[in-house]
DNA sequence: GTTGACGTAGACAGACTTGTCTATCCAGTG
DNA sequence: CACTGGATAGACAAGTCTGTCTACGTCAAC
């Protein structure tokens, strides 16, 4: 994700802001379990007592790592998804700015995606925090699908969430970008349907059994390019 | 994935079997870190030298739990999908599948994303495993867009592989089932754009690669018709 | 009946975990 | 000057982790 780290000289900086910068590096790269509290504190130059005096407990880190995350990676994101926007495709724009981040050296997957594997309890902070990640990253899929005249924004931005989180994880997987441009091409594909086609989607749950069927339904295409 | 689990009386079997099963719902259940060797040793009623013995070390018995869930996991998936396929659906099959698997209480999410993010090192053993399971579902995810008449069934089925993954993972972080239906309804848009379209556009940044011609490879498929 | 494979029970080593606590240092302020 | 807030280094507690080891039990084949 480029430039979501570092910026000035690290060292010479309050305790928790060198806490919270190693953080970002370590959590990210290793994963929340790996990263012992002793390593987080050697690699801050921090005291374990200034430690614990920000940050009761290595959750409460972990949190703040979290919405760290979140403030920074939709500060890229946004802008990313801005710059590559054009008039006619605002949510392809998403798939370009997925390509850069997956060719990134540091990517190792979705934090917050990673963070939901590693923390059990689904009423934690944790995953209430990543959870809250997921939505508003839900939201602007849905302003992006909007933008470009979909007929059902709020269907097609979900359907493109599933995309981008595919893509994520099987860049993560496999260690390609590909994904991303396979990405570009789905949302092309949804976009394109919703703008000709009626409604394209089940507005809300598809009460179909197990047995049912949703062949046919010919009535979104072209998809063109 | 309903019966992916036990079947005899558990107790009175050999003490690797019994291993082995209590991996099987503990690795998958909890993580892989998070289930220390201690636990695993009590719950199957063995002692510490049993288990030694047949898993020199826990990362001995982590392959074995991965490569026995890809096994019941295929198992699981070639009947579900080849249950639910008609005709004119075959890709759209899978959705079905997914949707019975989110459903079921005991989901996690997949052991095989979820094993990559707890495992750091990409040439490990768990990851080539993990990595080798997903090739495995791309092809029969080809194979299925193959049987629905699509014009190239290898990026059909790669781009299914992403829509795949990421209702798994939307299904694991909310915990619900729907974005299995979600699935079903880009899956259908995927087969529908090949069918109808020449060729659904390998985006810009994809080279083009000419080995297209899946079909005819000799993968495993069981699936009828 | 002895042998050997396989099992159990559980102590133990050594490293690593989170978190607490003491003791010291230093910069700024009154 | 003394005081104080925040930092430091590092010992320590209590628990967990993986993995080793000894000692004993059981059963089947030869």
């Amino acid at each position: 994700m480029i430039n979501i780290t570092p910026i000035g000289d690290i060292a010479r900086r309050p305790a928790r802001e060198r806490i919270v910068e190693t953080a970002m590096r370590l959590f990210y790269r290793d994963g929340l379990r790996a990263t012992g509290i002793d390593r987080l504190i050697a690699e801050s130059g921090v005291a374990k007592m200034s430690f614990y005096r920000h940050f009761p407990s290595k959750s409460d880190l972990v949190c703040a790592f979290l919405e760290e995350r979140h403030r920074r990676w939709f500060v890229w994101f946004d802008a990313a998804v801005a710059q590559e926007a054009t008039d006619g495709g605002h949510l392809v724009a998403v798939a370009s700015a997925l390509e850069a981040w997956f060719g990134d050296a540091e990517f190792r997957g979705c934090a917050f995606i990673n963070a939901t594997n590693e923390v059990a309890d689904p009423a934690s902070r944790e995953r209430q925090i990543a959870a809250a990640h997921k939505r508003d990253l839900e939201q602007r899929l849905i302003a992006l699908a909007a933008a470009d005249g979909c007929a059902d924004p709020a269907v097609i931005g979900r359907l493109a969430l599933i995309v981008v989180e595919g893509a994520i994880v099987r860049a993560q997987m496999t260690g390609n970008v590909q994904p991303a441009s396979d990405a570009r091409h789905v949302l092309a594909m949804l976009v394109s349907a919703s703008r000709h086609g009626p409604t394209v989607a089940p507005s809300s749950r598809t009460p179909r059994t197990s047995k049912g069927r949703i062949a046919a339904r010919g009535d979104h295409q072209p998809q063109g390019d």
